[in-house]
RNA sequence: CGGGGUGUAGCGCAGCUUGGUUAGCGCGCCACGUUCGGGACGUGGAGGUCGGAGGUUCGAAUCCUCUCACCCCGACCA
């Protein structure tokens, strides 16, 4: 039994003024968390109750699943992540520090090397696999700019699993039972999920999904298709590329567009002009052919231009282009950039001398819908000119095609063509096939049956389990406090005293506390003296337990008020049936 | 990384423009009394390196420089 008299818990009666969103205000408001380092919290009792809870349930449902708990440090030696090339590419997220001695080392930001290391230490037959063993660790990301309290900090806690199979059918058996127990997890926390296709990223790999939780503060953005349920973060959306065609078009000729740096610029000025009428209508953005130059950096600190050719009527996605060319880091040209290659007029960059075979060697990649055929509005190289008609396949042709056109809502979908949608979401959760990557770099191998030696081939599938906690509020919350689900609250019933100082309700209150708490079920009691039923009152829906029991001034009559913290629905149980009414309420 | 904003008691804020008693208010906290079904009331208290460092000045929360932290926006278009 939690009291409240002596329970280490303040709740605030304003806001916290650092706290932007409802999951960072409300658990720190009732007393869940407090910030203590940039993108760090501390966990005060309530808040560890409930971490815990959601700690144990993905426990339960990984152990259901026939996986093994290992625990490794999170301080680790830079040798296994250099061997994989993760110490260079992983970027400046990853934590590095010295020790005494000058070594490096780092806080893990996920630990496949490690366990991959392990695995190879242990076992070396095919008739050890299939293994699959997870951990559940505090993990380090030195992000440039964590957030959003809970949702996004530098230090924060992780469930990540490991399999390790003979073959690529082990691989697919494997993640299908990861992908089976997230379900049941995510299910059991309550969470509202959609799976979607994902890109691997730095983790290295192929198949790939996310579970994301449908949030407008997530930083994800993904799409749904209206008709066939596909789903993908716009990262891993590919474009339904439009067939060839082979219709003749008319010859590209160079034309005078002073003052039309920009696409906007160019469209007005091609509506304007009467010798560029068309007999089809209005020249519109989705004419033009916009050439956006790019610098990638390497992490060895190489850089090498690329020219991106899209529809002028779309952005480049810096996260879709970021997960094509990672490890590269796509930066914007700048001013120095266009002096060192002339070649380049910014606002009227054309594809006529792009390309790695062109004179100018420049990489030059469109976006899928610029097929062999289309015909374009585009640069001429020259400040002030454009081109029209130029056709791809006759008048350029590129390196090669690139994902990195933004997304847009009601863009076609690539399974079935209908229209898809776009939301934003939260990533909870992350399974991977990663294949070989890891095990080849690091070695690890076992005999098969043949006595021949085998590539093990691995997966990855992460939870964010403090992150949980706070999805779990940011989706379970009302203009009052937190409405926890019972899986995960604090407690199971949040008892009040609401009579006068010194009356009957404070024993008949004790009692039933102390008769509910043998009975198994966990207590947050509000025992505290002196303090007002209106305070008493707040703090019970700020705080946020299922089901709340006022002792009042039904007591008179013998009945004691039941409320349902979620649903507001109260009701007056007779007080020698509130015990047995409870439990029936709380045991799931 | 760039732009903007904010740092004053546990929390929320005023004071700073125009330097000058002992730095204020509300909430919270402590004591006593009253109150007791919706963040009660009275009286009396405790609590501050004014984010940090340096400078200007007879004198700095206030002016200047640097720095750290937090929040928001942008990461970008040709």
């Amino acid at each position: 039994m939690l009291r409240m008299s002596t329970l280490f818990l303040r709740t605030l009666r304003e806001d916290p003024s650092d706290a932007e969103v409802p999951s960072h205000r409300l658990l720190v408001r009732a007393g869940y968390v407090r910030r203590a380092a940039p993108g760090g919290f501390t966990w005060l009792p309530l808040g560890w109750l409930v971490y815990r809870n959601v700690e144990n349930i993905i426990r339960d449902e990984m152990d259901k699943a026939g996986f093994q708990e290992v625990h490794f440090p999170a301080l680790l030696p830079r040798e296994p992540y250099e061997a994989t090339g993760r110490w260079t590419e992983y970027g400046p997220n990853l934590f590095r520090l010295k020790d005494r001695r000058d070594n490096d080392f780092l806080l893990a930001p996920t630990h496949e090397e490690m366990f991959t290391l392990l695995v190879r230490d242990l076992f070396s037959s095919y008739k050890d696999l299939p293994l699959s063993i997870y951990q559940i660790q505090t993990k380090y990301r030195d992000e440039a700019r964590p957030r959003a309290g809970l949702l996004r900090g530098r230090e924060f806690v992780m469930k990540d699993s490991y399999s390790f199979d003979l073959n690529d059918d082990g691989l697919r058996e494997s993640y299908r039972r990861h992908r089976e127990a997230y379900i049941s997890t995510f299910d059991r926390l309550r969470l509202p999920y959609v799976i979607v296709s994902a890109m691997s990223g730095a983790m290295g790999g192929s198949a790939s999904e996310e579970f994301l939780a449908p949030l407008d503060v997530g930083e994800d953005t993904f799409v749904r298709c209206t008709s066939c349920g596909y789903a993908a973060n716009t990262e891993a959306v590919s474009v339904a590329a439009p067939a060839p065609s082979t219709a003749t078009t008319p010859p590209a000729r160079v034309v005078d567009t002073p003052g039309t740096p920009t696409i906007d610029s160019l469209v007005a000025f091609l509506n304007r002009s009467e010798e560029l009428a068309r007999p089809e209508g209005t020249w519109d953005a989705a004419d033009t052919l916009k050439n956006v130059a790019l610098m990638l950096v390497y992490p060895d600190g190489t850089r090498s231009p690329l020219v991106i050719g899209l529809p002028g009527n779309r952005e480049v996605d810096m996260k879709r282009l970021e997960a094509q060319v990672g490890p590269a880091e796509p930066m914007p040209f700048t001013e120095e950039d266009f002096a060192r290659f002339p070649m380049l007029v910014k606002g009227y960059i054309g594809p006529q001398m792009l390309g790695e075979q062109s004179a100018s060697q420049i990489r030059y990649l469109v976006d899928p819908r610029v097929v062999d055929g289309t015909s374009w509005v585009t640069g001429a190289n020259s400040a002030g000119a454009h081109v029209v008609g130029l056709t791809a396949g006759r008048d350029f042709t590129p390196d090669g095609t690139i994902e990195a056109a933004e997304v847009l809502e009601g863009d076609t979908c690539p399974s079935c063509s209908a229209a898809m949608t776009i939301a934003r979401g939260i990533e909870i959760g992350h399974i991977f096939q990663l294949g070989r990557k890891y095990a080849e770099a690091l070695d690890l191998q076992v005999l098969d049956g043949d006595g021949k030696q085998v590539t093990v081939t691995m997966g990855s599938y992460g939870i964010g389990v403090s992150r949980a906690v706070a999805v779990i509020a940011e989706s379970h919350h009302d203009e009052l406090g937190l409405v926890w689900p019972r899986e995960v609250a604090p407690a199971d019933v949040h008892l009040i005293i609401a009579g006068k100082e010194g009356g009957p309700q404070r024993s008949a209150a004790e009692q039933i506390a102390v008769e509910l708490d043998n009975r198994g079920i966990r207590v947050l009691f509000d025992d505290r003296e002196g303090v007002s039923p209106g305070v008493r009152f707040k703090d019970a829906e700020l705080i946020g337990v299922p089901t709340i029991v006022v002792v009042g001034r039904g007591l008179d009559d013998g009945l004691i008020e039941v409320k349902d913290r979620a649903t507001g629905e109260r009701r007056d149980v007779a007080l020698n049936e509130v015990v047995s009414h409870l439990v029936d309420i709380c045991v799931l």
